[in-house]
DNA sequence: TAGTTTCATCGCTGTTCGACGATTACCGAT
DNA sequence: ATCGGTAATCGTCGAACAGCGATGAAACTA
């Protein structure tokens, strides 16, 4: 086992304390990045996920695992996709992580499919 | 075995010789449904069919497979994929089938990521 | 009628996904 | 140093996906 260090991944991009709520101009994705989002948004959960968080402003992984009523390590499994998708971002918070949009991914996601 | 009948199948839904290229208006669909098409474009070959079609006034399915480089089979499942999911329509036309964009099922797409 | 073209479907294989419980790591407090 | 809470990761299993060759159904053609 190479024990590789658990937690801590997330990757801090910015901040979620305000979330960024404007629309910045994105270019048109390629094809194969615009399957991986779409991909990302394939799976009801993750469609609800990105609702939550632009709806809340609490956006902590408990509050999305109570919303969802799925067992806590699906959730994460879920914000994890949309993470490394880039449309949403995790932020560490002491002993939690706080989400929200990242309104950069999804204004990309937005331009490569608006633009199809 | 069953012996169902093969081919024809293709639900002609509106005519693709005249490609409605207008952008009808659209309600933004549901979780479950906005979950659906962004799984049906969840793949780099579906993006490009999509792509194909739009530029394209041929679009029928031999072209798009020598567009793609992949399996007929491969393609024609493909296709299947973004019918069934009203993205695209196909309608027979003698010995072939001919796609086009469905452009209903698209604007339905893009409504319901943009209100995200 | 027989032969050809076109394309949807079937059967198969290997890969990836989705969900969960269990585990582990990290943090803050006792 | 230990404990409790939080959340990411692991391991597993069944289901779904992706690709392809082979088969078969139509619809033309000769």
């Amino acid at each position: 086992m190479t024990t590789t260090t658990q937690r801590r991944k997330v990757t801090p991009t910015a901040s979620c304390i305000e979330p960024d709520r404007s629309t910045p101009v994105a270019e048109a994705p390629d094809d194969d990045t615009l399957a991986l989002m779409a991909k990302a948004l394939a799976h009801p959960a993750r469609v609800r996920i990105i609702r939550v968080l632009d709806e809340r402003t609490t956006c902590v992984t408990g509050d999305v695992v109570l919303e969802l009523g799925l067992a806590q390590s699906t959730v994460s499994e879920h914000l994890r996709i949309l993470r490394e998708a880039g449309l949403i971002q995790g932020e560490i918070e002491g002993p939690r992580t706080r989400y929200c949009v990242n309104a950069t991914g999804l204004a990309a996601l937005k331009a490569g499919i608006v633009a199809l």
